[in-house]
DNA sequence: CTTGAATCTGACATCAATGTGAGGTCCTAC
DNA sequence: GTAGGACCTCACATTGATGTCAGATTCAAG
């Protein structure tokens, strides 16, 4: 069991967030009598796994349906995803594949105008 | 001259998007005497030319310099960078490469969160 | 002129995760 | 038991282009 501190260092991720992310139900916390909160072990992973789902654009309410189905190394069973989980993820996936090849636009149209500007 | 309805409608640019760009400088527009703007037939263009810009994630600020370095259809002279704007727009393309390999990744995680919760 | 459509300004809302600060409580090593 | 570091909650700020609404004014066509 380690407290909030603990884990901001060990994952590089504000306290702030953490608590953000309990509030959004995606972290559980234990409370020593006191209030404190008490994270496992298997919380550096999740916490991990929350940052790589934000990285990847996912809203915090798709993350909580997420993560029931990533394996922790709490090695839970990891629930099956509904499909209409999938389909939302298959947006997702379909979504960046669009803002990848937007901002492969955008870069041509950034050469363009650096071309024009610097070299000519 | 067209008024803002106008130039919304040939660019699919709400006219709230219009105002913000004149107040920040992006467009020109004339007055009349009772103080509704007028825009020249250029403008259809450099609208165009700004939202190209915004696509690529630049600032107003950042957008306001470039601008008068890229030749209009009204062909006035195009302004020359200066080293820093070049070095400006030399970052924003690094942070756009950067940003593709971020998506990139983030679709390989999400690639694996779908085989793993729908497949199987 | 009159009327209705178009436009004006100004202000506040949005989205979402995170920063930040105040004021208070808890925990732990001494 | 006490000092001070760690933690708590609550609340407001941030970012920035855009949406939206209200109330007032202008424009253009009849």
């Amino acid at each position: 069991m380690m407290r909030i501190g603990e884990l901001a260092r060990r994952t590089a991720v504000s306290e702030r967030s953490l608590r953000y992310y309990e509030e959004q139900g995606l972290l559980d916390a234990h409370r020593t009598s006191g209030g404190h909160r008490e994270f496992a072990e298997s919380a550096v992973d999740r916490v991990i796994h929350i940052q790589e789902l934000f990285a990847a654009g996912l809203s915090s309410r798709t993350i909580a349906d997420v993560l029931p189905c990533m394996r922790d190394s709490d090695g839970g069973p990891a629930a099956v995803a509904t499909p209409s989980l999938v389909e939302t993820l298959l947006g997702e996936r379909a979504r960046i594949e669009a803002r990848i090849a937007q901002l492969a636009s955008s870069r041509a149209v950034l050469d363009e105008v650096i071309e024009a500007a610097s070299g000519k």
